[in-house]
DNA sequence: TAGTGGTCTAGACCACCGG
DNA sequence: CGGTGGTCTAGACCACTAT
């Protein structure tokens, strides 16, 4: 028996990537548990346990106690994009940032905010309107509904000064959220307000963020045209 | 001195994220380092080590060695997205998933394609463009180069019956790439092919991936009109 | 209830990079 | 060159869940 050999995680991740790949297992297949994994391979299971659990964030594998690692049959793509503070993403590109608040009160959220939210609760909430600038024309328009039983603080904000966007990703914490992208046509309103012109097309993004079981925020952002989203993988 | 408590390395990272949030620290400032943190915590290095990668994972902290972690001055929203085989999407809806090979060739990359592998090389690539369908109605178009070169094995599959994203996501790995999002107005003959009216916005996704530095596919996708994108923080 | 992945600890060495 | 994060090991115990 020789000694554990000096190498990285990403090596043992790739020896089993390739294996997978090479038809080795089939696709719902049960694959050894850490323990032998780190004997055939000859490294510590905890090297092991690394390296699966990327592949499991890679989507290329499924993990459950007891019921072992098993190959997914549906293998899938992950990737990360970042969402940069407006303003930050704005002056990144050389541009002026300018920031101007539409409307703000609170109310009971309409539907569609409780549906998002997965609530039945109507318990008044913030409600914000807001237009990001770059270089004086319109960037970003949002819709933003915060909840002030999660986010107390937020009551004593100026919003006409500081954005909501960025008061709350400096200062509040969240657990999880959901995203939703699409592509959208400008309607007489929104055409209005983003100096576009009806019937353009526009880049829609919806986030909502709770932070364990409690809702903090949900923002319904129009991108004016030309705006691309970035992401890696 | 009390022995190190049993504690998850997210508590860890939540007072340490709290702390942050406290004020505690000025944005730029350094942190303490792991050991240290460890200490005043009462923990083991380590899981100051995986709490610490989770925050930096998550875009509120930056990690260098020997420059210790400092607190992102610009922090950032990160969230991850699965893009699944389009075949399995489709049927995950409970439509029939229906495939239409348009065209097939070798062709010398276009200037936008090099620019997208950020390389000058025009050794022929094999270029694919095919429909995915749902229930018989356009669902996604994709025009999509694939290097013959880092993929040589492609060249044996018959592509009017596998499509070239269900055989990549399952035989080729890659290492890293670009994606982005963007919305654009349908013309004529985008609008045939997805059956819609020309001005219609459409959803675009361009993705472009590596093995290390040698290029894999680039592939440019329009969704048919009222496609949402999901994704979770 | 037993088996498997998830996490924690203590200690060690490595890799990178600022001074 | 020295300091800091990154990784590895060996061993232990915990948490979840299939059987």
């Amino acid at each position: 028996m020789t000694a554990p050999e000096r190498q990285s995680w990403r090596k043992i991740r790739d020896r089993i990537h390739d294996a997978i790949l090479s038809g080795r297992f089939a696709p719902g297949e049960r694959l050894p548990r850490d323990a032998d994994l780190a004997t055939e391979l000859n490294c510590a299971r905890a090297t092991v346990q690394r390296a699966m659990q990327d592949l499991a964030d890679a989507g290329l594998v499924e993990r459950r106690r007891r019921g072992g690692t098993t190959l997914r049959p549906d293998p899938v793509t992950r990737a990360t994009f970042e969402i940069p503070v407006i303003r930050r993403e704005v002056e990144g590109r050389g541009a002026r940032y300018g920031y101007q608040l539409l409307r703000q009160s609170r109310a009971a959220p309409p539907r569609a905010i409780r549906a998002a939210f997965d609530t039945f609760d109507t318990t008044p909430m913030l409600h914000v309107e807001a237009l990001h600038l770059s270089d004086a024309r319109p960037y970003l328009l949002e819709d933003r509904w915060i909840s002030m039983d999660t986010v107390p603080n937020i009551a004593s904000i100026d919003l006409s000064r500081t954005s909501a966007n960025e008061w709350l990703v400096l200062n509040q914490r969240y657990s999880h959220g959901n995203l939703h992208f699409s592509a959208e046509t400008a309607d007489a309103k929104t055409a209005g307000l983003m100096a576009t012109n009806e019937g353009a097309a526009l880049f829609v993004m919806e986030r909502t963020t709770w932070l364990e079981s409690a809702p903090v925020t949900h923002v319904r952002a129009i991108a004016a045209p030309g705006y691309r989203m970035h992401a890696r993988i």
